[in-house]
DNA sequence: AACACGTGGAC
DNA sequence: TGTCCAAGTGT
């Protein structure tokens, strides 16, 4: 263990106010709805995927009550190809939750923000500092990896989050409040454009000097195999072209709509009850599908 | 603790 | 082409 907390955070704290990106949920007049939906669209999914469908979103529902007054379907359609729907949906009850819990405004409290639908302590602690400016150490999969290299000297972390790295992540915490904010989101800018996961561009980083990986001669990962996961054929794919489906039809859809997208009959029944469970479609009494109102 | 959960771009 | 990966959460 290399390191004092200055040494890493000054560094990290200038580069990012020379190269940060120009997102629109960082903007001053950002609300923390706003930080909250983005965080929400942001898990599993790429920036560029993400900014067009938030910018829809926040035109359409700028406060969480506005989301909460339209049905869950309306949500589930407009998220479009983000990917993870139940997103959409969670978002929405949180909306409600929201709505009718706290007056619609968004919490600021981690432990209100984490007893939300579909926010867990990411999400909390992100919501937390960006929105609200508070210190907490916010461990996504940018951080992990930056902290994996700059500290620990090894080039991926570990499969599962540690009680080690959340300590670390602590520790390494500025103590005024704004300072730590802006170290949370800097240190995050610097794991998705810099210390990237394939090819990490060491040239350009504020803390090389400093870093461990470096000092090791960056060595390869060595370690169980990283999962990699199977997509074409699965079950998922079969409730994506489901999904697809619903969300692309005006209003409820017949069984033959449905069949048509996915020839495994067995496979389809068993996606489509999982989707009915999830709450992701409705089946009416008529005999069709609709998105849940 | 391990697994399910979408989608598409990059290499 | 197939693998890897992208601001995780819920069970």
């Amino acid at each position: 263990m290399r390191t004092s907390p200055i040494s890493i955070t000054e560094p990290v704290l200038a580069w990012y106010a020379a190269h940060a990106r120009d997102l629109p949920w960082r903007a001053a007049d950002a609300t923390p709805w706003g930080v909250l939906v983005s965080e929400i669209m942001l898990q599993q999914t790429p920036v560029a995927r993400v900014l067009p469908v938030w910018r829809e979103w926040l035109a359409r529902w700028p406060t969480p009550a506005a989301l909460a007054a339209e049905p869950s379907g309306e949500a589930v359609r407009a998220w479009g190809r983000l990917g993870y729907p139940r997103r959409a949906l969670r978002l929405h009850q949180a909306a409600v939750a929201i709505t009718e819990r706290h007056g619609g405004a968004v919490p600021g409290d981690h432990a209100a923000l984490l007893a939300l639908p579909g926010i867990g302590s990411y999400t909390a602690a992100a919501v937390a500092s960006f929105a609200f400016g508070q210190r907490h150490a916010v461990l996504d999969t940018n951080v992990r990896r930056v902290l994996a290299r700059v500290v620990t000297g090894v080039e991926y972390p570990p499969k599962a989050q540690t009680r080690a790295e959340v300590t670390l992540a602590e520790s390494l915490l500025p103590a005024e409040p704004a300072t730590a904010a802006r170290w949370a989101v800097a240190a995050m800018e610097l794991g998705a454009l810099v210390c990237t996961a394939r090819s990490p561009r060491c040239v350009d980083c504020p803390v090389l000097e400093r870093c461990e990986w470096q000092a090791r001669g960056r060595p390869a990962y060595d370690g169980p195999p990283r999962r990699g996961q199977s997509y074409a054929g699965t079950d998922r794919q079969c409730r994506g072209r489901l999904l697809a489906v619903l969300r692309e039809a005006h209003g409820p859809v017949g069984k033959p709509a449905l069949d048509v997208v996915w020839s495994d009959a067995v496979q389809r029944e068993r996606a489509l009850d999982g989707l009915i469970a999830d709450g992701l479609i409705d089946p009416l009494d008529d005999g069709r599908y609709a998105l849940p109102a």
